[in-house]
DNA sequence: CCCTTATATCACCGAGCGGTGACAAAATCA
DNA sequence: TGATTTTGTCACCGCTCGGTGATATAAGGG
């Protein structure tokens, strides 16, 4: 957008109208979530007209879908693992999982339009949850090889940490509306300090302190 | 609703039609969810005017909260100890604990209203939301209280209990839509084994085998 | 029986939605 | 330069939404 001699001259540029429209789509999901993420909403949060949705990506769930493409939605290994992989690899298994358990709570509560996705994932299926369901699973199948599944446990270790795993993911998502949760208080520290002692207190009954 | 001679005469009974409105709450939320409820569909389920719910209910907030107040969304504490409080209470913790988890996951599969209510919460609150609740957390509250927490244990019982119980709320919600977490096949009945077997695990790890 | 009142219907409003065709103007190329 | 293509705007459609005032009609009391 120019000004010369009080005319607006718009500068044209298919790359950057692309682009205003998929960042447009993730303010709005952390501004009012997926509800209301319409045509009309998207393109007025972009300034520029709806019609170019049609145009460029075939509707919204081109666009949608093409969001779900670029974003940065899921924690990466490295994030999982604490920032620091050789120190991970060296911990017990123990250590290696309440670790695990901690950063992934961590992870989620900083990515606020992760967790609107979520839950949009389990109200109604679309391009974009299908999308980013798929990212995911693969991810979490692929920290499984990587770090937890080198030795055969006779316990179903991948049952038990997929369930704190949807434990946290569950409270998480939940926190963000509703503070209680069976007499935990997930609006303190202190709740989730319970928590994540609660986890530790798991994995130890489950792997053994030392192993 | 009488049909006499061609012409059809309307029965007016405002208890009727309360109860109307009221249960085409529920069988609209069972059909499609908490999108799309508002007053034009409720109405239209009904078969009654729209109007008639904001005389008698003073809006779409009165009669949901309306509805909240009637229905039947949580299981018992009889449902949760599996129909037979006094076999129950003879149990061992840890046989508590395990028939608890596999209970509550019954319970919630049987209640998809009561699911989709879960997923609004999540997403937004209002009338409905916190009214349901505060009725959930008042009855796993007075759950644990009356079965789990006579004694004192060292360990934070209540929260691996929350824990495990947030995690099967998020499975439960989620293999609404999506079938595959972390390795685990939830729309087959050997997934919700291995982790049925993954909660007994827990169980023993932490509170021991014959406490 | 008629008259009042409780009950329910209807018609309509402004707003927002998804979607589309006609048009304007900048960019590109001959 | 002038013609063509690309890029973007605008006006409009039909629909549903939440909400309301005027109106019809069944129920019930005198």
């Amino acid at each position: 957008m120019i000004i010369v001699e009080n005319k607006t001259i718009k500068i044209r540029n298919k790359h950057i109208t692309h682009k205003r429209l998929i960042s447009a789509v993730g303010s709005l999901l952390a501004k009012k979530g997926f509800k209301g993420l319409g045509v009309n909403a998207i393109a007025r949060e972009a300034g520029v007209d709806k019609v170019l949705i049609y145009r460029y990506f075939d509707g919204l769930p081109g666009l949608i879908s093409a969001y779900g493409k670029e974003g940065n939605f899921w924690p990466s290994a490295l994030e999982l693992a604490g920032g620091d992989l050789h120190q991970f690899v060296e911990c017990s298994l123990s250590e290696k999982l309440s670790a695990l358990g901690h950063n992934f709570i961590k992870a989620l509560k900083k990515r606020p339009v992760t967790c609107e996705i979520m839950i949009w994932e389990m109200s109604e299926r679309n391009e974009l949850t299908a999308e980013l369901e798929a990212i995911r699973e693969d991810s979490m199948m692929e920290f499984f090889q990587m770090f937890l599944l080198t030795k055969n446990n006779e316990q179903d270790l991948q049952a038990v940490v997929s369930l704190i795993g949807a434990a946290i993911s569950y409270l998480v998502l939940r926190s963000r509306n509703i503070d209680l949760y069976g007499g935990l208080d997930l609006s303190s520290d202190h709740g989730w300090q319970r928590l994540e002692n609660a986890i530790k207190v798991i994995i130890h009954g489950v792997v053994g302190e030392n192993e």
